[in-house]
RNA sequence: UGGGACGUAGGCAAGCGGUAAGCCAUCAGGUUUUGGUCCUGACAUUUCGCAGGUUCGAAUCCUGCCGUCCCAGCCA
């Protein structure tokens, strides 16, 4: 967390930055957070802006928010508020320094019409084919070995300052078609690095723009505008990840050639996770076909899925800075974040019961009509949470998998014969139990109870191994519970076996509804956003869809669960 | 026959010439009215991708090799 309870572990960037104040080369830490408005945040870009807005923090420095909406195809303001929604909810601030590149476009035109001046850029006719084939390209051969001949100069390199003025102005006009011209870096076609064989700075499309309209028909590329958007804001440190590396050349630059505050770029190595997708191309896809409900779907690795699934921004920002930053490619355990929110759910979340498929329990011996008030701890891990009163009777739900017929080796639970504790309530013994003899399932298991154990205390000290959570079934709350289970089969998505597609590996159980589901009455006054731990089962939060009389719960997670282990390895 | 990076345990990751932190996972115990939590212990000891070299001493410095990732948008 962000707290100081956690010393931040040391990392090559703050290494950097503290040499960077040592020496001079800056007086201060100014960071900024460039997303593209074109989808929805995820746990990867809470990385990435976890490290921006954590390295302005650490060194009393401050972070921008700064949309870098410079392609109008992809782009949407509805993408804007989603983005500011979701990084105020990690907890993090902008204040008032919220900026688009969109507003810039006038302050990088000039420096376009100055790199023009000083000879450093040019109008090139190429067409995008042509451009390509010009550049040279990388090209894979038998050894898996790539080679890339120098490139061409266009035809149009040469053009004198004033043809490019007047030609660029004209772009800017409208008199030329989509495509039909660029504004080209004069740098080096022989350059070994791809990226810096004469980059495109502007290309010509006729598409609104979400916040210019019409105003413009000619966009800056990205490797042209974000250096010197950075020096417009006076960014000291560009952080960003490992695939920019390769144009920090470039981004240097256009710093020189333009002559404006000089930033430092430093890249990381972004997030992957296993069992899931970190890439904005498959969750857009996801959406778009339907294979989840849509961006804030909770088995989705979007910060939105992930709040709704009731994931704690405090759970996430902990895991963030535990995987910590360095440049190797890293493919973080899915079940580290879990653990994370396990932690902080642990301590935070009230302890309610829910039985999720439920199995009517009759006490034989328990008085007809009686009800009783027993109370129950809110938080073992915080007594400030105080206590609450649970309603107990002689009918009771609990869950189908605490009762078996026949008992495998070490089941401590109900079978018949067995004493089991009923959480809070009474220790009882199994009388019996009823079975639909078409189906073979049971319908009712039966017992009785002791008198003596009220609040399941043994005055006897005798032993009892398995205590079950329950509900009395008068006064259940009936809840649908959606269980969520990993996005995708195989550990690492992204690697697609021969002949397959990644939609193949989609997890077909990823949900699974329960739609009677039976809880403890105060989840009847549970509100959205509610986090609980229903005891021996999970964390659970209250599901937006709910509506009253209609509580839908998401599991988050589930506890650690040691018995699934010994059964899985008993076979 | 290109350029840029990265290789420390099953997964993250410290280590910055003085003799391999920590976390997740896993395993073995203990406590327990959640088979949860918590606690204890095990888990790289001719070892830091491999091979040489420098040094009293190397994961750290040098050389060579191997492996992996990124770059062929008028996307960011």
């Amino acid at each position: 967390m962000s707290d100081a309870s956690v010393p931040a572990a040391s990392d090559f960037i703050k290494d950097f930055i503290t040499e960077d104040l040592k020496s001079g080369r800056f007086k201060e830490v100014h960071t900024r957070f460039p997303p593209e408005p074109n989808g929805w945040l995820h746990i990867g870009h809470a990385k990435a802006f976890g490290i921006d807005f954590g390295m302005a923090e650490q060194f009393g420095g401050k972070c921008n928010l700064r949309f870098d909406d410079t392609n109008p195809e992809k782009e949407d303001i509805a993408y804007v508020e989603s983005i500011k929604r979701d990084i105020k909810w990690l907890g993090y601030d902008w204040e008032d320094r919220e900026y688009f590149a969109s507003d810039y476009y006038e302050y990088l035109y000039g420096l376009a019409v100055k790199l023009i001046k000083k000879g450093s850029a040019y109008v090139d006719d190429l067409s995008d084919q042509e451009t390509r084939e010009y550049r040279g390209t990388a090209v894979p051969d038998k050894n898996n070995i790539t080679i890339t001949p120098p490139g061409k100069n266009s035809p149009f390199r040469d053009r004198s300052v004033e043809e490019n003025l007047d030609l660029f102005a004209r772009m800017r006009a409208g008199e030329f078609g989509d495509g039909e011209k660029t504004l080209r870096a004069k740098i080096d076609m022989a350059h070994p690095n791809l990226v810096m064989r004469d980059p495109v700075m502007y290309r010509i499309r006729r598409v609104p723009h979400y916040r210019t309209g019409n105003a413009w028909c000619i966009y800056p590329m990205y490797d042209f505008q974000h250096p010197l958007s950075d020096a417009l804001e006076g960014i000291t440190h560009s952080l960003c990840s490992l695939e920019y590396e390769i144009h920090r050349p470039l981004y240097e630059w256009f710093i020189r050639e333009a002559e404006v505050f000089p930033s430092r770029q430093i890249e990381f190595a972004r997030l992957n996770i296993t069992r899931t997708v970190l890439s904005k191309r498959w969750l857009l896809q996801l959406v778009t076909e339907k294979r989840v409900s849509g961006w804030d779907d909770p088995r989705m690795p979007t910060i939105a899925g992930m709040r709704r699934r009731g994931y704690s921004p405090e759970a996430i920002r902990d895991f963030i800075s535990r995987i910590g930053v360095a440049k190797t490619d890293s493919f973080v355990d899915i079940q580290f974040l879990e653990h994370c929110l396990r932690e902080d759910l642990n301590k935070r979340a009230n302890r309610v019961m829910a039985v999720l498929k439920p199995l009517k329990l009759v006490i034989e011996n328990w008085p007809a009509g009686k009800v009783e008030e027993l109370e129950a701890v809110n938080n073992p891990e915080d007594p400030a949470a105080g206590t609450r009163k649970v309603p107990f009777s002689g009918e009771l739900w609990i869950e189908r998998d605490d009762f078996q017929e026949v008992p495998p080796p070490k089941y401590f639970r109900l079978f018949p014969g067995s004493m089991v504790r009923l959480r809070y309530g009474y220790i009882v013994t199994c009388t019996g139990f009823t079975k639909d003899p078409a189906s073979g399932e049971i319908t009712e298991v039966r017992c009785t109870y002791d008198a003596e154990t009220k609040g399941g205390n043994a005055p006897d000290n005798r032993k009892v191994k398995g205590t079950i959570h329950w509900v009395s079934a008068a006064h259940a709350v009936t809840l649908e519970a959606r269980l969520y289970d990993y996005l995708f089969l195989s550990e690492r998505p992204m690697e697609v076996p021969e002949g397959k597609t990644w939609m193949d590996d989609l997890n077909p159980a990823s949900l699974e509804s329960l739609p009677n589901a039976k809880g403890e009455p105060v989840l009847a006054n549970a509100k959205s956003g509610d986090r609980f731990q229903f005891e021996r089962l999970g964390y659970f939060s209250v599901d937006p869809d709910s509506k009253p009389g209609k509580i839908v719960v998401n599991r988050a997670v589930s506890l650690r669960d040691t018995w699934a282990k010994i059964e899985k390895k008993n076979g």
